[in-house]
DNA sequence: CTGTTAGCGCTTTCAT
DNA sequence: ATGAAAGCGCTAACAG
């Protein structure tokens, strides 16, 4: 049995040259004779050595860590975004290491705080509720998405939430629809206000009454609220949903009470996560484009740490056509 | 502006000790009188010093980091065991390391390396194809969940999946189905096939016969296995799919083929992710514990890093009757 | 081109 | 009880 962690020393040895040699080979850092990398590669191989990334960390000051702090692993929605952002990493140098908030303020603190001492080279939120006061004096580039982060190193990716939403709910009065409520919620950060924004902004402009109920951005919050919906609005048409998860615990609601969907409610939601297409009937809703955000980040990340200033790619929130919406009265 | 990263010699230096002194002060090592445990604190405090892991970790060869290797972040069902587990873990010295290995071997044994590279004291493995061929030299624990491990330091989860699949089939021919058809994958682990097991046995004690399609345990497979099915067995009136996404997606052929589920098809998943419960009908499935098992492999991983040996958890998998099944001619 | 020498920030003997 | 000193594994000047 091999020793489980050869040092960079004894590859020296066994190689006949010095731990420098032997750090200059494996990093690149100068010249070596043709002989000695070969000799060294050799013993690299037969130790099976890999150098310790703490003690590089330590040396040189850098971690090639890049912190990603996110609300939860269990998030359809974040879950496939930080697939995509790690994905994209895995070409680079840097390596994540993502840590769960779990929707508590003080937990997201405690990562940041987890972060920090790691010493990563920059961090990514994925919808947190950090906001400047925590991050203020972080030194490191903070990228965000689907909230503001401000400072000299930071950005974010933000879509046009208030836009997508308005023309969502324009969508539904479009097809008749003039009792519409939107589900909402407290939870999650600034996207979902501008959702609620762009629905009254919506609604306002064609002189509808605004009809909002609330709930946790996941299914459980999305039944209770619709059963709110329907108790306080018992004359509702459509239901705009806040994001899918919420959608889908509002069809639940409307498949228990014996309302159809589209036949007697129309139903939107915004995400469309990867099981809105397999939702029966199939969801309409408002597409995030969650690979290309994933992806986009990990570009942005990468230009961040290059010291180059990130290109805002162009991603747009579209609606997609599905069939949970149908014409009032049709 | 306070410094980023103040040293123990800083501290030290503020507080009128010594570097030692700070490091017992902070790790408890050995008894400080009153006045220079204040003094250290209060230094601490005002500088904002945290030690560095990598230092830490070097001088103590220690790096309290457990790995985490996961199939995918984005799966819904290893995401949300991946919570559960690190959140069980959040009251330890421990720190989670997660990686993906999407689904590819090199990417997992790549991802193995950097784990082994990152010195973590533990293994947790997920749902990944890595066998005890590269696991074979690790010297540190490894635990699994739905694949079975190996060796002196090893310890799997294993469910009873045959039995769980074997009683699902058994569930439809009690309601008199016999043209039952199970939708299983070439991907995925040991359990995976297991649950082909329960169903060829089911069938060939009653005499049945086996209609096998394969998909790729996510939706859009799910919805072409369905297709195969019912090309290659058209009088099919059930479905057992390998797991739930499998099902969504047979679900939306099934819909799109203007089959009514329970009515025309019965339809039965199998893990119980959070979506089941919301679909329409609610799926009936294999309930698998997700947050137990998250829990339990966090409890194992403190277990083995104390070095006593876990006690294997009472988990059982259960049926959930919902609405996607009927009796036959009912 | 290559070996020697200093650290990186922390813990841990070893003295005192 | 506490400081000095050595060392964890590696890299980065600095000499040759």
């Amino acid at each position: 049995m091999t020793k489980a962690h050869p040092t960079i020393a004894e590859v020296a040895r066994r190689a006949g040259v010095s731990p420098a040699t032997v750090s200059r080979v494996l990093n690149g850092t100068a010249r070596v004779s043709q002989e000695k990398v070969r000799a060294v590669l050799q013993a690299v191989e037969e130790l099976g050595y890999a150098p310790s990334p703490l003690a590089q960390g330590l040396a040189t000051g850098r971690s090639y860590a890049v912190g990603i702090l996110l609300s939860d692993f269990a998030s359809p929605f974040f879950g496939p975004i930080l697939e995509a952002l790690t994905l994209e990493l895995e070409a680079t140098p840097y390596r994540p290491i993502a840590v769960p908030g779990h929707w508590s303020l003080v937990r997201e603190l405690e990562a940041l705080e987890f972060l920090k001492a790691h010493r990563v080279e920059a961090l990514v939120l994925l919808g947190t509720a950090l906001d400047g006061e925590a991050l203020g004096e972080l030194g490191i580039p903070v990228l965000a998405f689907g909230q503001r982060v401000e400072g000299p190193k930071a950005w974010s990716l933000c879509l046009d939430n208030q836009k997508a939403a308005y023309e969502a709910t324009r969508y539904l009065m479009d097809r008749g629809h003039t009792r519409i409520v939107h589900v909402s919620s407290h939870r999650g950060g600034m996207d979902v206000r501008e959702r609620l924004l762009g629905y009254r902004k919506a609604m306002r402009e064609a002189g509808l009454e605004a009809r909002v109920v609330y709930g946790d951005l996941e299914e459980e919050g999305g039944y209770r609220a619709a059963a709110e919906a329907f108790r306080r609005y018992p004359d509702t048409t459509a239901l705009f949903a806040a994001n899918d998860q919420t959608a889908f615990g509002a069809r639940l609601y409307l498949y228990e009470q014996g309302l159809r969907v589209p036949e007697d409610v129309s139903l939107v939601g915004f995400d469309d996560i990867a099981l809105s297409a397999y939702q029966i009937p199939p969801l309409t809703t408002v597409r995030q484009p969650i690979q290309e955000i994933g992806i986009a980040l990990g570009r942005a990340l990468r230009a961040v740490l290059a010291g180059e200033v990130p290109t805002p790619p162009r991603l747009e929130l579209t609606l997609v056509e599905r069939a949970s919406v149908r014409e009032v009265g049709a």
